[in-house]
Formats: structure tokens, C-alpha cells, sequence
DNA sequence: AAAGACCGGTCTGTATTGCAGACTACGCTC
DNA sequence: GAGCGTAGTCTGCAATACAGACCGGTCTTT
């Protein structure tokens, strides 16, 4: 019991935010996402998103890849092994903390 | 997809919250508990431990009984109705959200 | 009786952070 | 040149998690 409530108070708070949760849950089954289309399905304000993505790059969560599509600039993310391996291991403690 | 990402954005972040995740934790399979016992079971600081329960208790999600065991006061925390439904629905909409 | 240890609780201060929106920079289109 | 679409930075605001000090009260120990 106690383990299981420890668990909980021990989550990583940088998967634990909900739009973070979102960004890393979208990159884990999407591969490679263009900073618009994160925008557009999480409806966070571009600064918003920015900071997000920013905050998992510095952790080493994702990947960011800036390109140009003819000359307009087009950014993408991508998540990595280790973010991967967060995402991962925030969803098995989770489950092992719920009743 | 768009769906799966707009849930997880759409969490009860008064339950998200691992602090009081954990104490609805403890609620929903202890039924009553005593404010000691969830002080030493969660590790939180009295002052936070308390603000976190005042917190649940505005949203309706538990309920706080003083009493004493002689002339020493006892509080005891029992999670409502309320309260299990948005721990129930708040796993529920992680368990679809997840990957 | 005085000191110190519990009980639960309030209050204050601090540091963090989520978020919106304004502003910048660049190139394209009309 | 005006206006739009890319992405990004910066600022300011509001919320909040958290620790720790302090308090009223009781109990125990000396």
C-alpha cells in the first residue's frame, strides 16, 4: 500500500504535466510531428507549446528539427529513446500505483 | 487520435495533482483515515498535507470528521461520493488516453 | 510547576511554472 | 508596401506546491 502511494508522490513531473503528457503521447505513436500540427491538436498558444517543447528538449526528451519546406521554415519534433523510455516507464508506474 | 490528446489536456488536475492523487489513493480502498496516518504514509509536511486536504474537501471530494480520543483531537479524512467518481473518471480517461 | 513532546491547524514566504498575448524576424503573396 | 504565415522570444500575471515558523491545546516527564 504505501509502496503503491510512494509511487505516485515519484512521478516525473516533466511527463506529468497534461500538455507535456500530450506532446510526448503524440511524438510516441506519430514518429515525427510539425510544430503546426501540435498546435493545432493541443490548442496551446504557440508560446505556450514553444515553452513545452523547449523544457523536453532540455531534458533530453525530444529531438527538435528545424527545415525548410521550399523557404518557408517548418520545425519538427521527434521524440527519443529516452523519452521514449520515460513516456514508458511513467505509464508502468502509474499503473502500478492505481487500485 | 485528436481525441485521445484532447483527454489527456482535459484532466481534473484537482486529482492530477500526485500530492492528492495519493491521498484519494488511501481514501478510496481505506475508506477512513486518520490525518497522522496520511501524514506519515505520504511524507508530506503538515502544512502541505493540510492545504491539500482543505483543497479536496472545497471540491467536495472528501470530507473532514474531527473528533477527539479523549481530550486530544483526531481528524479523519472519508473520501465522498463525488470524490470516487472523479478518481474513477480520472483513471478512466487516462486508461483511453494512454497509448 | 515547568519543560518538552505530541495533536492538528494557520499563516507566511519562496520558488516554480503554466499560460496568454505582444512583439520580432523572415519570406511570400497580392 | 500591406498583410499573411512560418516559428520563436519575452514579459507579465496568476496560481500553487512546499517548507517551516508559529499557535492553542493536551499529555508526559522531570
Amino acid at each position: 500500500m504505501t509502496d503503491r502511494i510512494r509511487t505516485l508522490l515519484d512521478l516525473d513531473r516533466m511527463v506529468h504535466e497534461p500538455a507535456r503528457l500530450a506532446i510526448l503521447t503524440v511524438l510516441a505513436s506519430a514518429g515525427s510531428v510539425e510544430f503546426k500540427f501540435l498546435e493545432q491538436v493541443t490548442r496551446l498558444s504557440k508560446g505556450n507549446l514553444n515553452s513545452h517543447a523547449t523544457k523536453l528538449e532540455t531534458a533530453g526528451y525530444l529531438e527538435v528539427l528545424k527545415a525548410f519546406r521550399g523557404k518557408v521554415p517548418v520545425t519538427s519534433f521527434r521524440i527519443t529513446e529516452t523519452g521514449r523510455e520515460a513516456l514508458a516507464n511513467y505509464w508502468k508506474k502509474l499503473m502500478a500505483a492505481q487500485s
